[in-house]
DNA sequence: CCGCATCCTCATGGATACTG
DNA sequence: CAGTATCCATGAGGATGCGG
């Protein structure tokens, strides 16, 4: 009697004999995806986690870290009397998806950023998936300065990636605030239009082959969302 | 009496300017992308979801497909006397990132079909998701019966597409149970194993054209999940 | 401080029954 | 067939405590 059991966090499962299901058994779980995106650029600590995903309870955020944990997809890492989270390489693989879905849902940021918290280290992953069409002549190095910080967005012949570098400058850095530097990737703005509202600052040339693939979607939601 | 209010469901928003969070925010929910996985073939009735997707609560399936449609991602057909869901162009631009999500858990499938149900027509999510690097040099069409269902999968310049048939058949057919149709795609079974064990039966040379890239995941889980 | 564990409350999910 | 209504179980959100 007691406790029937206290093991096995029967972990809802959709019993499907198919990747999907079995995929969203493992990330499915609400905040889960969102750690992973926060991981990505990576390691980080547990206060880190928790400030950066704003709203997330303490006990969740604990918990959330344990299961993946034991599903192999993230590791905790005791280096220099500090622990910190970081994504096995299978939980890297799932940028990709991450990527592919952020593309799919970015026209949702047409409406802009309202009380919506935000954090830089987001754009590296948002960047380069915006971005994933661009092919550029020559690799361009790019810094973006934004809430105070800066990242650089780097276009090669391996596609775009975008990264916090903590050492040297690139040569080209231009500043914004993040609501311009989306609607840009987006391509809900115009370069043009950018930089004679003085949002942006930098070479222009630069910018425009950078951003020329302003990616507007295929498809995209007719009306507003929650009507 | 009354109702206190029907309309404002605060539907529960991580608050975050990123378009990974606000894709979230619209098919994060449990069952939401399930319900997509079904709507990708074409569109179905509410009995025909409610039996394809074992497990579902009735009334968790009406919200879902009535937020879905508020979010402009589901719409309501009535044709023929007949009310079907399909997915508006918006809803079918979910495919790329669940194939790619699909693809990152197809390792999870190792552990075989257990419980776990089945349905055909995901196979025409999943063939094509996995078979997304194999190129052949014609056209390759080939039938797939399995539960008693026939699909074709066809591979061309533009790619791998699977759907289910009604009317003629492709020249090359193959049966096998699900298990072993998706062993060959995840590539956990090679081609020979499966013909040799009796499994499958068809023509071996466009057998192995087809799922010659049996793609082996790049990265897998070290350990089987939920230890 | 950092990294959680506990406790409580309330929103969501799940199972079943019932109805136009 | 296509849901609505109801009731119970579980998971999420928030505050607080507490050992290292």
């Amino acid at each position: 009697m007691e406790k029937v059991n206290q093991q096995s966090k029967k972990s809802r499962t959709y019993g499907q004999f198919c990747a999907l299901a079995r995929s969203l058994d493992v990330v499915g779980d609400r905040w889960t995806l969102l750690i992973v995106r926060e991981l990505l650029p990576g390691p980080m600590r547990y206060t880190e986690l928790k400030t950066s995903l704003a709203g997330i309870a303490t006990n969740l955020l604990a918990e959330r870290l344990r299961t993946m944990e034991s599903n192999g997809i993230v590791e905790r890492r005791l280096e220099a009397s500090s622990l910190t989270y970081a994504l096995t390489p299978w939980g890297m693989g799932l940028r990709e998806p991450m990527e592919a879905l952020g593309r799919w849902g970015a026209p949702l940021l047409a409406t802009g950023r309202g009380e919506d918290t935000f954090q830089p280290r987001w754009l590296t992953l948002a960047l380069p998936a915006l971005l994933a069409g661009a092919s550029v002549p020559s690799p361009v190095e790019l810094g973006i300065e934004t809430d105070g910080l800066l990242m650089v967005l780097r276009i090669d012949e391996d596609g775009p990636r975008a990264f916090i570098r903590r050492g040297e400058e690139p040569e080209t850095v231009f500043a914004a605030v993040p609501d311009v530097v989306v609607a840009l990737a987006t391509g809900h703005v115009s370069i043009e239009e950018a930089l004679a509202a003085g949002e942006l600052r930098g070479d222009p040339d630069v910018l425009r082959s950078v951003f020329a693939a302003g990616r507007a979607s295929a498809s995209a939601p007719k009306t507003t969302p929650s009507a």
